[in-house]
DNA sequence: CCGCAATATGTTAGCGTTAACGGTTTTTGT
DNA sequence: ACAAAAACCGTTAACGCTAACATATTGCGG
């Protein structure tokens, strides 16, 4: 009763030829049977299925994909992996390829464009099934890279823009809209904007324009705005709603519209704390509806950007060409995302 | 000045024999330039830079791989993306794989063992340079395969157990104990538990043990506790924290200690906005140290989980031992998790 | 008991790259 | 100027597996 590897550690790695000659048959059949593919009788499977198990025997997918020019990767290419947004994608993604053949490798870009086209290369090098890639902008070669690769192409997060093949995300631009027309409905005029000190992040900037194009039909602008980076958001959410108050404390503004619901959280902190009645004396909104949201003592008002929603859409574009194995393609899905009220945009206290 | 690809996109995938061919030199010479190995003269150099620029041509690593037997690839395995602590453990492994070759891979468990197991060896048949795998708890099989891989495993997150190969991380037992001391220390006598009801997540138990244990050298026991499983953490722990003082309200608990800081946070608002004085009434205290406490208006106290350093050093012994490619190893990096005292653990208000 | 279809197994030839070694040329030291 | 060393580049044979095509082996109707 042999227990399987309690062997000795075998210094040559194993192969196919150390399965098949412990089982006495050839390497194909053993591949075969690794693979459950074409016909093997259920005698030599168990005794091929034992042998691999005894000896621990592990199969070389390297040699598998280079013979068969098949390889279950895909290529996820993201910005950043510490505000929660990211993973969650990734999670998404996860989900749906968990039932797949499918195995997805990850790349960090950094928010910077160069280190993109690297990180891509790279990717690109191992022959991937799928590229998930986050955002419509890319550098040029960037760009040539994933139009010659003839694999499927899903850029995320945004549809604001031309995509490359397909696209799953929803319009930043009309999020940004969307949000200043809830706000100006509400009746709210003198609008403050924090964010993100990143001139890279061109989905913030995308809400930004859509926001202010809205306030600018109404013969409104932005009275003043405050961006940081780095740091613990919260807290600098907190800083930069004192800093911006502060400012302005002769014509105080009534609504601070944050690019995420991290600052804006902290904001919210700031204000309950120093006795600011939210959305009475002013209004808040932040932006991705975040889970803990639901945690804190008033609600933000804020927009989801369906994270989960897009990294699982995404992965279900490469399945799905992945096992059709048809070059079809150009699929572009927006999401629509949901403006949630919460208790912190109610229209504002009227002079009786 | 032709822009490469430009051209028609190609049907068949581009080899090295495709760049051999357009710059007019053998294929090992064309391999040479762009591996930038071997002695090769600036002029046939920038030919056939100039050559593989100009088709696109991206080198495929799954060949390079099978025939130099170098993989740079690292197999990481973790139980989940979802809550904050392994996307920063992520971006520590990254930060220091970003200047190795090294690209790493991502397995997701969901805590599950066996899904630990079938996520390994999917791992292990692309042959990685090595492993980071969260915990010291595995199946046998699992526990198998990768003694028998011969390559550098790094377990990750605890240190109280057997390690198979190498690991990085804190003692939870410690940490549970060492808060138990200090909450023993500043007076607190009527102590409640909350935490996940998650009976695979060793480490939390293990951080219980060593919690409890302290107790009761103290005479002292858990007075009560209460568990949770999914939805918002932040909720949840107010939830729990309103149902385990509403439980408690002829001999009030004088001390919460949380299973880690999202819950504790939300413990925190409970009590902040139910006017509970804290610390005086009650002292509160989670775990992980995530940068967001900063934001709260009180600090909780918590244990530091060192996650950002784990990552990096995890990832810094799979790198030097790739570069050595020395067999050596079994190398054991304790992390001490520092306990930060913040607003919630002072000394409680001593009657006059 | 022959022949034809399954079923079951083996053989051959790559997949695209790199290691190892072999030739040329060029450089260098004396 | 000539050997020895260096620089440069090509040839051959894997790497471990699988597609595609043989080749047994079995079953079964007529």
């Amino acid at each position: 009763m042999s227990q399987g590897s309690g062997n000795t550690p075998p210094k040559r790695p194993l192969t196919l030829r150390d399965v098949s000659e412990a089982s006495g048959v050839s390497e194909m059949t053993v591949s075969r049977v690794l693979r459950n593919r074409g016909d093997v009788s259920e005698a030599t499977r168990a005794k091929v299925l034992e042998a691999a198990r005894e000896l621990g025997y592990v199969p070389n997918k390297i040699a598998g994909a280079l013979a068969s020019s098949r390889v279950n990767l895909v290529a996820v290419i993201i910005p950043s992996m510490s505000n929660m947004v990211f993973p969650e994608v990734m999670t998404g993604i996860n989900d749906v390829l968990e039932g797949t053949e499918l195995q997805a490798v990850v790349g960090i870009t950094n928010y910077k464009p160069e280190r993109e086209e690297t990180v891509l290369y790279q990717m690109l090098s191992w022959r991937p099934s799928g590229v998930i890639i986050a955002g419509l902008e890319h550098t040029e070669a960037a760009k040539a890279m994933m139009g010659a690769a003839g694999i499927p192409i899903v850029e995320i997060m945004d549809t604001d823009g031309e995509a490359i093949d397909s696209a799953v995300g929803i319009s930043h631009r009309r999020a940004g809209r969307k949000m200043a027309q809830a706000i100006i409905d509400a009746g709210y005029k003198r609008i403050g904007f924090l964010g993100t000190k990143m001139p890279l992040d061109h989905r913030a900037r995308k809400r930004f324009e859509g926001f202010t194009e809205v306030l600018a039909k109404s013969g409104l602008e932005i009275t003043d705005s405050e961006f940081y980076s780095g740091g613990s958001a919260l807290k600098k959410g907190r800083e930069m709603t004192e800093a911006i108050l502060k400012r302005n404390v002769d014509e105080p503004l009534d609504f601070l519209y944050y690019s995420n619901d991290m600052i804006g959280a902290g904001g919210l902190m700031y204000c309950l704390d120093n006795g600011i009645d939210v959305p009475g004396d002013i209004g808040l909104a932040g932006f991705n509806g975040i889970e803990f949201l639901d945690g804190l003592p008033r609600k933000l008002a804020t927009m989801d950007a369906c994270r989960l929603e897009i990294g699982r859409a995404a992965a279900e574009i490469i399945a799905k060409r992945v096992e059709s194995d048809g070059p079809a393609g150009g699929e572009i899905i927006t999401l629509e995302p949901s403006l949630e009220i919460g208790d912190t945009l109610k229209r504002k206290k009227k002079p009786l």
